[in-house]
DNA sequence: TTATTATATATCATACTGATATATTGTCAA
DNA sequence: TTGACAATATATCAGTATGATATATAATAA
């Protein structure tokens, strides 16, 4: 069996070509280009409820992509700061359409607020009551903005192709938060009424 | 406003004691006495939904924390295996107790399938809805485990006063996971309804 | 008996975060 | 008008985690 073994290390070698950094970026550049601290800015902004990245992975991710000729750069001279704006390349287009067309990997979860609560019994039924409450509070301003977001886009679906996909994402936002609250209500009830 | 950003600085680091790594591990200790190997089992299957770590932060961690005398490792003589056996110590338990009591800092997503959905106009509605499908199963397979976890705890909830805990996460994770089903359905409409 | 799966520990290249450093430009109040 | 602060902009680094790999024993199934 060594030689199947072997065969799947290099399939797997071969196909394992994509850095999550580097598909965030391409597909952010694929419809407008931007400098480094714009991406940054997308992330926090249009991405930050499903994803997140840090400068110490964007800007090292810029120059390989350049590198690598799936982006260009470019200094704008009509700037004193030294401001750098990246492009994308048919090259890295073809890179990352081939990357949407691969199936999900792994959606990765870690909410430390229910990684305090399976160890709740530790601290008792106070102390969990107290990281509902933060989780509410958060969830609910979040649900706020994703509501903001949704009637905007609802407004201009028709303006641009992209706005369709922009709106499935914070309608599974709104979706995931409402039931986060239904949770919260839910949870604080069992905490009460179980005696333990 | 120097000395204050020093001040700043200086209390991040004396509060920024808590590698999350150690906590998982020594709140699933402090219930049980563990491998490293179990330890991982639990991450696998427990704490799945909403964690995950490797080996390759389990073992060197097992291995801070007894230098630290938070955790104490013992040999299994039974077993030629060598098995290390780790509990923990009584600072171990206030250290986690500690950290219990902290707010939560961050509870962080990173979700592939959206991320693939956000820049789902590179290649098309077709494209989207195999990514949606995809994670229509996965979320119908995982929601049933769940529901099997839930009939288990709810039978045996006053055994042991740790189950009002693990069924609250129990219940988190159902009441999202139906959420994404919900998702699902509507997310299929809309790339079928709405052209563009 | 032999192949495979499960148990068990450990390390390493690679990747990402959060903090830090540095410098310029815009804004607003005293 | 100047002085403080916020925003813009790039870059690096220590610390931390992942995913793969290596190694070996015990249990189980073919």
């Amino acid at each position: 069996m060594f030689w199947f073994m072997g065969w799947l290390k290099e399939r797997k070698l071969a196909m394992a070509i994509e850095k999550k950094i580097d598909c965030v970026i391409l597909g952010l550049l694929s419809h407008e280009e931007l400098t480094g601290y714009e991406i940054k800015k997308r992330m926090d902004t249009a991405l930050k409820y499903f994803w997140s990245a840090s400068y110490g992975s964007i800007y090292p991710a810029l120059a390989d992509l350049v590198r690598r000729g799936l982006a260009t750069k470019k200094e704008d001279m009509e700037n004193k700061r030294n401001k750098l704006i990246y492009s994308i390349t048919d090259e890295g287009r073809n890179y990352l359409k081939h990357w949407l067309t691969l199936p999900v990997e792994k959606d990765e979860l870690r909410y430390e607020t229910l990684l305090k609560l399976f160890f709740g019994n530790e601290q008792g039924a106070e102390q969990a009551l107290f990281h509902i409450e933060a989780f509410r509070k958060k969830t609910e301003l979040e649900l706020s903005e994703l509501l903001e977001y949704e009637k905007v886009l609802k407004n201009c679906l028709d303006e641009d192709s992209t706005h369709k996909y922009y709106l499935l994402t914070v309608e599974f936002g709104i979706k995931t938060y409402r039931a986060y609250l239904a949770w919260c209500r839910e949870a604080g009830k069992l905490l009460k009424d179980v005696q333990g």
